[in-house]
DNA sequence: TTGAAAGCGATACCAC
DNA sequence: GTGGTATCGCTTTCAA
């Protein structure tokens, strides 16, 4: 079976005895609240001119739009991992929001990989995408850096850079810790404690901080307590267990678990030990899992709040299309959400 | 701060002191294994060319190359969720994959409506996508149809649609029905039941089948019995419980759990029924789930080889794309991954 | 209200 | 090896 010629403006408008001029405007005038189409054009010749377009099948080329015009309609999202459930989630809200606004989005990961976002951040300026919507990975610093040459606006998510032309919509992680310790507080816990890597994460460094500052203001200083394991989980798991088991010798009533991954290696090493959930310990996680909701009661968790994330990411990112946005506008703090 | 012009490939032929067509020459060619640009100018202007390019900062604009060479180096990939782990993780596998050959992918989620993929379509056309891999959604179908018109190479995943142009790769359902009722026969397990949905869902078909052919081929067909919910989760709590409930009291040994939706139902039923894994009962469920691995021992589970899965999507693409390709290669099955 | 014509930035063809 | 230039399909003046 044969197949189409690509169908262009042109023959759009020899078919319905018009010019080129015309056939864009009408196939690029907005429907106005009265259902007319507000371009200097003669309804009928409108109407025709639809009608010959959707009878033909034409569909517009972005490329020569995009060429001729400057501008795509296109918003890049770059994160760091599209298989993390969070990010997925966020992108498909971000996909929602955009496509409802009449912008396609092209997604990408850089797998935590500095050339390999470089290389991406590349691509997208060859798409002459309008704006950036990014979770930075380590070292993409002096890359973002490059993006107000383009003048492309920039919205940061899950992870600052500094930079003052960049947008950003993060989450309060101190405030996430806190809420964290305050609960377990407040169920009559006064041994809380609370696991963490070695290694420097910022998001994992302010919830510590927010514990810290609950259990102070709790008169529980003397029981603060963060166990620092590797990120390597080859060396985690043995950790864990060691913690776990000391934990109980130390009659510890409540946990602290900041992600995922520690949650389910924390709940391994639990189980080894004996050490049961909502006897003698309380426990608050982060992020998504079915383990959470099984439990029996179901483990109250910390979430980021996704679709907020999502909403406010492209607001920003329109308003920094359009003109000048305020500092403050421009820096967006966010209150994770608690899941009983 | 002011922002850079963006440099074109006049510019840096005129500051290299040579021709567009030149510079269109250098910065298209293809390393070959010596290290040496194959196109046919001279390695000192082709390594000036470069380096003023370099220095300029220049970045190919796509759109105006796509219009000309009809060419996009872009591959859109649609799913119906791309928020299920399934679907994100083989966004990623593909992605990569195209990464690493020169494309670029547009990543868009029809969330099961077949409108919106209508309109998701039309923009990949627009965006001269040089080929597609679709995981179908309802109603999808002459959607489908039309891409053989524009002669856009297309690969079916998931879900198969009828259509000889389409390539496809899915995965052998009955093999993996048949594959988790002998690893529980295997186990001495002679009662063996299976839940599924009233809806009928050609996957769930299929490995129901399977799950009956392993049944009557050991023998034990008067055992087989599966169990058909509502997909509606509020019906369906209640009517897994009642299941659950008569399960325990006819002394079932052993379930199949098709989806991980289902498991996880059925998990809260087991408990409230007081029905024990790895005592009175076994079981094999589908897909990923964190409980599946804490559990006493993990649970067996069948998993899709998502990245066989991309790997041979993205292959089929190109070869589709390149030229003819026989009814055979067109239609891959996989078997799907038993992990134990 | 309509249309002719000038480009957007690259590639491709042809001549040198 | 190198360079001039038509052209891809569309948007956008500008003039009628």
């Amino acid at each position: 079976m044969g197949y189409m010629k690509k169908v262009t403006i042109r023959d759009v408008a020899k078919e319905a005895g018009v010019s080129v001029t015309l056939v864009s405007f009408v196939l690029n005038a907005k429907v106005g609240e009265d259902g007319q189409l507000d371009c200097p054009v003669n309804p009928n010749t409108a109407a025709r001119v639809l009608y010959v377009a959707q009878k033909l099948g034409y569909k517009r080329n972005n490329a020569a739009a995009s060429l001729r015009s400057g501008r795509s309609h296109t918003l890049a999202v770059i994160i760091t991992d599209i298989a993390s459930p969070f990010f997925a989630e966020m992108c498909r809200n971000i996909e929602n929001i955009a496509y409802k606004a009449g912008y396609t989005v092209i997604f990408a990961s850089s797998d935590e990989s500095a050339p390999k976002f470089s290389q991406l951040i590349d691509a997208m300026i060859g798409y002459n995408v309008e704006g950036l919507i990014v979770a930075p990975c380590p070292g993409s610093e002096p890359i973002l850096e490059r993006m107000q040459f383009y003048n492309i606006p920039t919205v940061i998510v899950d992870r600052d850079v500094p930079g003052d032309y960049f947008g950003r919509v993060l989450v309060d992680n101190v405030h996430s810790g806190r809420q964290a310790a305050e609960y377990l507080i407040n169920e009559g816990r006064k041994k809380v404690e609370m696991l963490s890597y070695s290694l420097d994460i910022q998001s994992l460094v302010d919830r510590v901080s927010g514990y810290e500052n609950a259990m102070k203001a709790a008169g529980l200083e003397d029981n603060i307590n963060v166990h620092k394991i590797s990120s390597s989980s080859s060396n985690a798991e043995a950790e864990v267990l060691e913690i776990m088991k000391d934990a109980k010798a130390r009659g510890v009533e409540g946990f602290i678990f900041p992600s995922k991954r520690m949650a389910i290696l924390a709940f391994s090493a639990m189980h080894a030990v004996g050490m049961e959930y909502n006897k003698e310990v309380d426990l608050v996680c982060f992020d998504e899992s079915d383990v959470y909701n099984l439990s029996e009661p179901a483990i109250p968790h910390i979430v980021q709040p996704l679709n907020e994330i999502a909403l406010r990411s492209f607001d920003l990112f329109q308003k920094m299309l359009r003109g000048n946005v305020s500092p403050e506008e421009k820096n967006i703090l966010l209150k994770t959400d608690f899941i009983k």
